[in-house]
DNA sequence: CTCGTTGCAAATCCTTTGCACGTCC
DNA sequence: GGACGTGCAAAGGATTTGCAACGAG
């Protein structure tokens, strides 16, 4: 499944200076389990397993993953940011679906926007080296869910 | 050029029960002169036409513009807002080349997306409302520049 | 010893809020 | 004179930084 391994990113680390200590070794492990994790997430999962660790850790952590380009920073409209492991199936073909009613973030891997990242490659002369695609909506569960309740729930979705 | 005139973003305000103050129209005239500015960029603009004028009703401002959909809020990865106008041409097909080097942003319009929307429609049963796209890489006067210097430029892109 | 790493607390940055004062019907 | 808007200052939340202590080689 995860063929970033924790051995290769110990290397990757290690190429780049880093040690893999526990602290690190910790956080990898928690995102190789879970994607779009954002720091506080990684946080708490963390403090279960080491209470003693420091949230400034994580983030330190997390800005030498996201340099070495062994984790994937995406920051979302609630001005929190993700972090996801780069895997080879999701490092070129990666978007998210973020379901505005029940805020729930779906993560698919696809290949539709490499077409287009050629296009855009050829068409503006840029020459692409990642991409971040979100698109907002409405999951499948909640449209159900719409069809039963009142037809007019659009505008309600702020605070 | 600005399908959305100040006449029609009036309109919208006063449908939904906001006045154009002058600060208002101050910060819509900055927004339909440049787009994705962050709300501090347009701060500094105002300042010059409106020096009185508070970063606090820039935010505000932007907020109910942006809950009247005249407006795009999009999240950057640097962590700033910016916000762009909603045009007819970019209400569907807006999207954003970040080169990562010189930190230029520019915004094009192409239906592309439009297609990819379809499929993930299709795909994955999701109603999109709404996408936010953005691909890194290297813009076109960055890459012939690179050519002329030193070949390897490409690690060294942080502070 | 030395250097990278850590936890903690303080600092920072962007953004939001509270509040008293203005302003417009 | 009540509701909406404003500027300012303070608060807020996420992230970063300074620093003394720690730990492996």
């Amino acid at each position: 499944m995860s063929e970033q391994s924790l051995a290769s990113i110990k290397t990757s680390l290690q190429e780049g200076g880093f040690k893999l200590t526990p602290q690190r070794e910790a956080t990898v492990k928690v995102l190789l389990e879970k994607d779009h994790l954002s720091a506080e997430e990684i946080f708490m999962h963390l403090k279960q397993t080491n209470p003693d660790i420091g949230l400034a850790t994580v983030y330190r952590t997390l800005e030498i993953l996201t340099q070495l380009n062994i984790t994937h920073k995406v920051l979302f409209e609630d001005g929190l940011a993700r972090y996801d492991i780069r895997r080879e199936s999701n490092k070129q073909f990666h978007l998210h679906l973020l379901c505005m009613e029940c805020g729930k973030i779906k993560e698919i891997y696809d290949d539709l926007i490499s077409d287009l990242e050629k296009e855009i490659e050829k068409k503006y002369h840029f020459q692409v080296e990642d991409h971040r695609l979100i698109f907002h909506g409405i999951c499948t569960d909640c449209y159900q869910k719409r069809q039963n309740k009142t037809p007019e729930l659009s505008a309600e979705t702020r605070k």
